[in-house]
DNA sequence: TTACTCATGTAAGTAGTTACATGATTCC
DNA sequence: GGAATCATGTAACTACTTACATGAGTAA
């Protein structure tokens, strides 16, 4: 249900339409917390009803309409306690490292070409979340001059430091990431090294079925 | 859809019952990929529906039964390919990091007590899992203690050395989340340092309301 | 006989994914 | 006139969550 929050923590700067909550969650939101562009399409329909936000209907071009939300007093109130509650910490899922646990089913090269797509995935995020990170020090975001102007200036060092250290923070995931992924490349070479001292050269280590279909 | 990956990675030891498959999955691969108890039972139908595993019905006391599922040579292929298949990286979502992003919305008491209990549960986090690679490099897991008997000598080090190597990964993570919380309270003190400098107590920055609700 | 563990689910609901669908507007 | 972008969705599906339900076996 944090999608929604998300969406109120955007609005807060002022009336956006779908179209533009959509674009500015890619560019800021979608690293923290993603969601496809229909589901915010729906749940902005349900906040709407909810009364979390409101929509006025603007005109575009000449026969067109478009609908901006903008926050409502009781979005507000969500919002604020939303951020003072503590949540259940999340239930951890991660393909990679499941299938990692069980890569002797598997080839040598195997091992190697995923710690290495993992390495590269986690080096492309890295170098993303840095840019981020370096926009948002130097408040180059549309987002966060909006957020700026219309802060007293006695919290505006709050909103750069807690933006910056939560995407620090992703980027020292990254990085551990990255770190793990040549860890594994070191032990695939470790195991090759034990298999050789073996005189085996690739072992094969296919799942053994102990019940025949019927 | 790598639930069932994971149940056929466990299964592949030798047949289990599906209360056994739940327990030994909160004890090993849980940390990877959570799952509840009741997804288990009907992932396991799902999977005996499609072949992957079949169940022999086995007697317990005097009138009652249980299943115990084995892995069939269609689940053994299907977990082989599995592993040798690249996996698209995983959608993000993390409400600790969303909401930290947001905590000028709060209390700076509130932004230490949030990141006071991110660094409790990646403690106790990290405790756990140290406790559990020690015992997979000691082969003291019951699980492991049946992987290494029916495998090869020449493997056995890669049973090992992947799955220590997954838990390390871990670790590094809920390391790294640790050091992010202490860097967040460190964040707190210097935003309270310069909110003093600035002769103010504790600025307050409720969001404001742009639309009124209808 | 009471409490605990073993054992197996169903049912209702929510969040998120994937794919599709449509049309207006603007810029070249 | 055509392409890109603005703009807003629906529909079907899947994975997962939460809560409930039941009963047999076993050890004190």
């Amino acid at each position: 249900m944090s999608l929604r929050h998300a969406l109120l923590a955007l609005v807060e700067v002022g009336p956006l339409t779908g179209y533009e909550l959509a674009k500015v969650f890619d560019q800021s939101a979608d690293h923290i917390w993603h969601a496809q562009h229909s589901q915010i399409y729906t749940e902005l329909r349900r906040m709407e009803a909810e009364g979390l936000i409101a929509a006025q209907t603007l005109p575009r071009g000449a026969n067109a309409t478009k609908r901006a939300y903008g926050l409502t007093s009781s979005g507000a109130n969500e919002l604020v306690e939303w951020v003072s509650t503590i949540e259940e910490p999340p239930s951890f899922r991660d393909e990679a490292h499941l299938k990692a646990t069980y890569f002797e089913y598997g080839s040598y090269s195997n091992a190697r070409l995923q710690f290495r797509a993992h390495r590269a995935h986690y080096q492309r995020l890295r170098d993303q979340l840095e840019r981020h990170v370096d926009d948002l020090e130097r408040a180059e975001t549309d987002l966060m001059q909006r957020r700026l102007q219309h802060a007293p200036a006695e919290v505006r060092q709050a909103i750069i430091g807690y933006k910056t250290h939560t995407y620090r923070g992703l980027i020292a995931r990254a990085r551990s990431e990255i770190e793990w992924a040549e860890n594994g490349l070191r032990l695939v070479d470790t195991l090759i090294g034990w298999s050789a001292d073996q005189g085996v050269d690739e072992p094969t280590y296919p799942p053994t079925p102990s019940q025949t279909p019927r």
